[in-house]
DNA sequence: CGCTACGTTGAGAACAATCAACCCCGGTGG
DNA sequence: CCACCGGGGTTGATTGTTCTCAACGTAGCG
């Protein structure tokens, strides 16, 4: 249990194996409900806990890099994850940050089509590749809940390529602290004040902006009194409704 | 068969029904091998001729708008699809343009997520959301080659965002000229010479651009020697080589 | 034969990038 | 204990790519 108390997460004291089998089965999950796991079966449940093993990261760690080997697929269970894309010259696009309950490394190649890395402490728990697409064929509903994650995925990332494409830089802080906030409200955390545990300099790779242009867009939704910046990196959104006018374009 | 001659489609003279049954079962499609039906054997072929209907659309026609109840998904088999959404003020992002074998209309959710219209005069099959379903339940095969073309589009959806959030106008053109080619190559169109079927409005709402432009980086390009500039909105690329590096950002 | 939609080109403006300085904080080592 | 160091963040000045506004050309169509 206390291995995937979310909450306690970021600050365990006690070591823990870096790469091992579960201590506690899938059963006690805490983030089940959210993720791939949600559509088994005790039964089921007691076939994957077979398969999986955890990973623990420290804040900037590589998960994979693009173009490895996909071997496994991966369940953020607590922390954060940012996945990316490079180009030759290093310029770099923030495909998506990866909260609990979350998935990742699904890929229809044989290698990765993206770099992964940890942004705060995480954990992940671990399925080799192909020992779960065995577990797929023989349970459909699973098969089914992935896909649903998938066009979910799909869905958001439609809605990223509208910010990055037509939204002005104010437009897409304010997007992505509402989203941040909603998203932690689904994990049942808080979400306002909302954390928000990556760089300026990840924040504006994701949004196709620079740091400086990050910054100087908070410290400006600040002094309009949208927003105000606390300790520990968390966000206050002091006008909701306003923000959301913002990020609609209004 | 006529009727799904994806090469002959553009140009058809007789009239279609806009809307029926299909007039030749699935079996004689032309895409099939391309899309989710090429997961199907002979029998399941025939359930899916059961349901399944045509559309045909002129250019500009809607096919559907972004929040109105999802029904029908849908199978491009000739022309050419655009997919977008729209800010409050009438900004657009394009989301995608989809070729004979694309699939669209898979929703999460109740209501399509963006809104989808014909670029040239197009042909889709469509089959209604809730019976597709219940045959995915019966023919896993099915549902999971579903799963697979959704894992390349979300890969092709990030590498849109690489290009919308990190590439330069120029990098841009020359990336989505590349990206036509290979993708009519696949269908077993030429690639080189290359159609552009859609405005250059479309393409910078595609891109993250403006028409000007648009306009403009083809014009450079056409002076650099990469590209030339042919009857019926083709495109010449001159020096693939190195509208490939210009894309890679090098 | 005009009309309209689309495409091209030009001039100027604007938003975000770049270059640069500085601050703050935590960690490290003298 | 404190000076030093380095990374991240903020702010300022300037530059530059792309947008905006505008004019004009061209092709298709009634």
């Amino acid at each position: 249990m206390a291995a995937f108390d979310v909450k306690r997460m970021g600050q365990l004291q006690e070591p823990i194996p870096r790469l091992g089998p579960v201590a506690s089965p899938c059963s006690a999950c805490t983030v089940r409900h959210l993720t791939l796991c949600a559509a088994l079966g005790e039964q089921e449940i007691a076939q994957i806990s077979a398969i999986v093993s955890t990973v623990e990261l420290d804040p900037g760690d590589p998960l994979f890099d693009e173009g490895v080997p996909a071997r496994h697929v991966f369940n953020v269970t607590a922390g954060a994850v940012k996945i990316y894309k490079l180009l030759a010259d290093g310029r770099r696009q923030m495909t998506g940050f990866l909260f609990p309950g979350d998935f990742l490394g699904l890929a229809n190649e044989e290698t990765y089509a993206y770099s992964a890395e940890a942004v705060t402490h995480t954990a992940l728990c671990r399925f080799p590749r192909r020992k779960l697409e065995r577990l797929l064929e023989r349970y459909p509903k699973m098969e089914h809940r992935l896909l649903g994650m998938a066009s979910h995925e799909l869905a958001v990332a439609q809605e990223q390529m509208l910010l990055l494409g037509r939204k002005t830089a104010r437009e897409k802080i304010a997007s992505f602290l509402l989203m941040l906030s909603r998203r932690a409200a689904q994990r049942g955390q808080t979400g306002n004040p909302v954390s928000v545990p990556m760089s300026r300099n990840d924040i504006g790779d994701y949004l196709g902006l620079t740091t400086e242009t990050v910054s100087r867009t908070f410290t400006q939704l600040k002094q309009g009194g949208c927003i105000n910046l606390l300790q520990g990196s968390k966000v206050e959104l002091a006008d909701r409704g306003r923000l959301e006018g913002i990020a609609e374009g209004l």
